[in-house]
DNA sequence: TTTACATATTCCCATATTAGAATATGTAAA
DNA sequence: TTTACATATTCTAATATGGGAATATGTAAA
């Protein structure tokens, strides 16, 4: 039960969402998360730990970067994610963030040169 | 977007949720939430107004007691919930509510008498 | 009306959570 | 090796949250 209540409390903070809206499209590094959703990497970087420590994301070095992939294997947080960027038309923040996710090149700043 | 990560919010505590996948089966009084979950009626009654807040429930009064039941508007929450006692073999207390939830005479002190 | 009872609310405490700034860590380039 | 840079962690303050006990509210029965 506290399987369930956890993962629902990870999803009740905004940035965290966010994050997990883009990891669900895609692997993408601190620096590209920090940039995209517009946040100081701290917090990303914090975020990111407390999804690991749930093991919904695992991160792999690639040369100066850290990547973080979704585990999809829980299937309620997949429902749930699949269902909000479905529904994206009515989360404004979510779409704006697809579309700098698309972009991603213009919000980075230092590690632009080698995120792509 | 804050009605995403409100809702999220509210499954996020244990208590909450079970009276959630309560209600998500019949509407109950609050007594008889609070006899099936063995939770003081001031936490229940209080957590039922943070659902109230949020529209995802409504309550009508019917002699001494106050029947709440959900309003199943909510895709997202409807399909969580779904999804949850589909899968509650994972979750053992979901199993032994809805077990108490089919013998609530049992379970109730007072209002058992009107409640059924 | 009183009284009883179901429910709602208040008060207060303990704990959890979030945030940013600053700093530490670790890897790789120079 | 230094140095630079990407990321992780620590520190501290502010706020939020959940809990129980006690009390208030409101309805209906006596």
């Amino acid at each position: 039960m506290n399987q369930l209540t956890n993962i629902f409390k990870l999803l009740s903070d905004s940035t965290r969402l966010r994050m997990l809206a883009l990891l669900f499209q895609e692997d993408l590094c601190v620096c590209e998360i920090s940039g995209i959703l517009d946040v100081p990497q701290s917090r990303v970087s914090k975020n990111l730990s407390k999804l690991r420590d749930l093991n919904l994301v695992m991160d792999e070095r690639k040369e100066r970067f850290v990547f973080y992939s979704l585990l999809k294997e829980d299937v309620l947080l997949v429902q749930t994610l699949q269902y909000i960027l479905d529904q994206k038309l009515l989360y404004p923040q979510i779409v704006e963030d697809c579309k700098r996710l698309t972009d991603k090149e213009k919000y980075l700043n230092q590690c632009c040169v080698l995120c792509d």
